[in-house]
DNA sequence: AGTTGGTGTGTAACATGTTAGATGTTATTG
DNA sequence: CAATAACATCTAACATGTTACACACCAACT
């Protein structure tokens, strides 16, 4: 018998395999973030696997995952659902946002090219037109496309992964705040403000101006759960 | 038909349901952090299940789990490793370690009661004695749980959790590198000094003595290189 | 000798069958 | 009528069967 090793003949970038599993967990986590499936609704499997015509294999494999990440609450024996919104658990996902972006974004105003700088701005003339559309979704799908930027410039393989993951929970609270209330034009501003930060190399006012970007986010919350508490666990 | 929800009557802390996949993801998970399972190795999933005596379900599953969080490689349709060091990976590891536990140091600097303190020096004291009496494992453990103890004293629910997940790559090359060189005495000066910025309140102080504590690693795992390049990838 | 193509083998991915347990409902009993 | 116990039902967890694919090996050809 021939042991195979994880010798050098393997491709060493991992080929982006798209297994099924993978193509139905990037179905649902796009579902959940993007409020079609809300807070507390129930996830029936076998339903799901029916609808994408896999079988329940992967679509349990890609819950897994995903509550793992915190979208889906798994009950034994019971049921699978949309993840309801806790605030303690968005105030933790909150905290760990600002650590790694600020820190992200500490790294990336040392490290900064004209052109990394010139992919900023030209986000923000996107998120400018956006703006002036009033086009929520694309407003934040670049809101998103920035924040990732900013990661990848920092340099570190893996970063943006990681910061998306943890940001899930973060991604999925601003969509729907997004029907409530938008601030597109301060936030705009705050983008700005945070990219001349990067371009005049000055670390700490970026992190600081990202600081206070994120921090906006609390009081919005607490006006959504009034709203609608039934979308919130506790 | 009935549909049930998620409602009021679940029990609301979720109950620590162990399935055998909890199982199965533990045992896995703890040998390959304590270096029982060396990278590079492969994994086959239907002896693991053998030798547990399970089927080959939850040892998929505790395999999908730990390949996310980086322990393990599947290459699809071919073999399950134990994921290889790979330096860039760590790097990013590293980066986010400093940036999630300077972030929570300067929180539990701001809230830390005599209690807190307290359980911090009785931990540093059983350090002194494990120095004393050159138990690594002991060290090791001690160390992990004040990196823990911190993170709950930051009173944010679940940061452990993910703090812990984020260090599992880091825990792991710490356990390589204990045989190698210790620097206990140091290592717990630093801790020493941590702490004392901590009761000290003094948050920059306490982030700063972290960021060099965390930086230490990084020529030590260029040393291990040389010696054991067979555990790393690229 | 180096390259190409066919073939075998082993594995993860996938499909589907089975079990155990949690919950809601109904019957039963005081 | 309330408390409780038996029952039905639904689901995730688990087991096992099947398929597709990546790779190694070897032969044939240039």
């Amino acid at each position: 018998m021939q042991l195979r090793s994880p010798s050098r003949n393997f491709k060493e970038q991992k080929v982006v395999s798209v297994t099924r599993k993978d193509q139905v967990y990037t179905i649902l986590r796009q579902a959940i973030i993007s409020s079609q499936l809300s807070p507390g609704e129930t996830i029936r499997k076998e339903l799901v696997a029916a609808q994408l015509g896999v079988s329940r294999t992967p679509v349990s494999d890609a819950i897994n995952r995903l509550a793992d990440e915190g979208l889906v609450e798994i009950y034994p024996q019971t049921g699978t659902f949309v993840a309801r919104l806790w605030l303690d658990k968005i105030e933790t996902a909150q905290f760990v946002r600002v650590a790694l972006e600020t820190a992200a974004i500490r790294r990336t105003a040392e490290r900064a090219t004209p052109e990394t700088i010139a992919r900023f701005r030209q986000n923000l003339e996107r998120q400018r037109k956006a703006a002036d559309k009033q086009d929520f979704e694309q407003f934040y799908e670049l809101d998103e496309a920035l924040h990732d930027l900013i990661c990848d410039a920092a340099g570190l393989v893996g970063l943006r992964e990681i910061a998306s993951k943890e940001r899930s929970q973060i991604d999925r609270v601003r969509r729907l705040l997004l029907h409530y209330e938008t601030r597109m034009i301060e936030t705009l501003a705050e983008h700005e403000a945070i990219i001349s930060a990067i371009a005049d190399k000055d670390p700490d006012k970026a992190a600081k101006t990202m600081e206070a970007h994120i921090a906006q986010m609390g009081k919005m919350l607490l006006h959504l759960r009034n709203k609608r508490p039934e979308l919130f666990g506790s």
